[in-house]
DNA sequence: ACAACTTACGGGGGCCGTAACAATT
DNA sequence: AATTGTTACGGCCCCCGTAAGTTGT
């Protein structure tokens, strides 16, 4: 199989068209049909329906895989690139929203007291975002946040490929409205709001999916929308009486207008995991040993990889 | 990029040889020469030493992700092929010596009283082989253990490409002779034991280099290294003053010529995570369901991908 | 001198582009 | 009728095998 093929093929389905995807390949549209048509033969399953063009169920199963063995073979080939040619050091990091707490913005501060001449930037992306940046080599170093069982690890397949380390939890807490009826109790069950409206605000808190798969099967049907990644917006929607909202409780403690409730039922936390390439330069080691040193750390040394 | 190079690329790198790899991959040693010099060409870097045939820095990188591309690409053909021709249901149950429980076992019981005639098996295999199993479908479920910090996740980035789930932890004990010095205290800090003899099991318990990594950079010597799956084997060693092994406290406790002392610094677990594919049958879902539903799970709900 | 990797060269297969064809809206 | 995907065909490139060359032991 050649990488080329799979490209063409994550294109297709991106585009669902055959011919914008070969545009976009600087290929004729022939050359892509011939592509698809190989790569359907050679796995023996068709792998899109026509017109419209929509992955099967094979196909989303391929697609799944491609996009990892793509993004993976970039990686490789930063990596190597950057062994054969380092570079000036520079640290790159992205968080997605609520990734980047106090600790991190200290281990900023360590790094840029040593090297102080610098380059430095950082990022704050959508979760998908930092993976990708840090698979292929935009970013030195990932902060990746999601909300979690304890005992699992965060499903963030695409960075698979890379240096894992554990870096924080925290307790999980149900933003509710001043005057919610709820609002006087100690504690919540996420059993008890199933039916409760819900805010779904996928890049910056646990989102409905993570939700509805930690209690089991609830409904959690979506009140409203809320896509990017400001927190202060979702806090503003949920002061509003527009929906309920898990977030961490730290994010929530210093919060107007809402009153943040612990979340004793499931046992979920809100984790941070540190993700970094393989190959980092001083300055990304830096800031990883600034952040593992940082104070309140949970993390103790064990790295994956 | 082609996976065939790849495929030819860890071929040479494992047989440290041009020729064999040839040989094995049915192809002349030319074709192979070629394949490596258009592979480095291509990369603009020098990827083996010749003669002898060795991995450069960049190989070596190049070879981590190569492996894992490989697996991945294979786990993509099953899956699709396993979708298009759904074969007779099985169960095949892989899992490293010590992450296969008793309640694992309910499982598998609770499945096989569920599905009468179901053809099933259990392999107890190293953490690689269960990894590679369950990644090429030869396995429909596999269970790894291994030792790390409470928040970090297993670092089995071969498995990136699967279902996760957290399934247990459990604490980890200190296994020691009855006559040790140290046997009469109530715990132990895993610093206090840098300069002790250690036996160095990789596959069975948590591997010598888990333990450096989790206490930051100590030394842990190893006195003996013990090869193989055998949890009794290792034991006996322990018991003859061959040296102390960290192991989990629940496998500890009925052993017979041991002490177990809780270890309490850092803070480390013993944590067995279910890998499955991303396609399963009734018989794999049910063994998961079964899993899920056992008594003492920590787990709840979240699953990664 | 031998074993092992590299380079040179010729043949064949595969891949892309052009172009004609088919199918869906 | 127009747009989009498929099939047919021809040329080119890439890749493999044979065979000669080079290098390290």
């Amino acid at each position: 199989v050649d990488s080329r093929v799979l490209r063409t093929f994550v294109t297709v389905a991106r585009c669902a068209s055959f011919s914008a995807a070969a545009d976009e390949l600087s290929l004729t549209q022939a050359a892509v049909s011939q592509q698809i048509a190989a790569l359907e033969a050679e796995l023996g399953a068709s792998l899109l329906h026509r017109r419209p063009v929509v992955p099967t169920e094979a196909g989303r199963r391929l697609l799944h895989h491609a996009r990892a063995v793509l993004l993976r073979l970039d990686a490789a080939r930063v990596e190597v690139a950057r062994l054969s040619a380092p570079g000036p050091a520079t640290l790159a990091v992205g968080s997605s929203p609520l990734a980047f707490d106090a600790r991190a913005a200290e281990a900023v501060q360590a790094v840029r007291s040593r090297f102080p001449g610098l380059e430095a930037s950082v990022y704050v992306l959508s979760r998908s975002a930092v993976a990708e940046g840090v698979a292929t080599g935009r970013l030195d170093v990932g902060l990746l946040d999601g909300v979690v069982a304890t005992t699992d690890p965060l499903g963030h397949a695409d960075v698979g490929l890379l240096a894992v380390e554990g870096v924080a939890e925290d307790d999980l807490a149900v933003a509710l409205p001043v005057g919610h009826p709820l609002a006087g109790r100690a504690a919540l069950r996420l059993h008890d709001l199933v039916d409760a409206p819900w805010i779904d605000a996928p890049d910056v808190a646990g989102s409905l999916d993570d939700l509805r798969a930690a209690a089991g099967s609830g409904a959690f049907a979506p009140s409203l929308r809320c896509d990017g990644c400001d927190v202060r917006a979702l806090l503003a929607l949920v002061s509003a009486g527009q929906g309920l909202a898990v977030i961490p409780a730290s994010v929530a403690r210093g919060a107007e207008g809402i009153v943040a409730l612990p979340l004793v039922s499931p046992r979920l936390v809100h984790r941070i995991e540190l993700f970094h390439a393989t190959v980092l330069d001083e300055a990304g080691a830096g800031f990883v040993a600034a952040l593992d040193r940082a104070p309140q750390a949970l993390r103790s040394g064990q790295s994956g990889r």
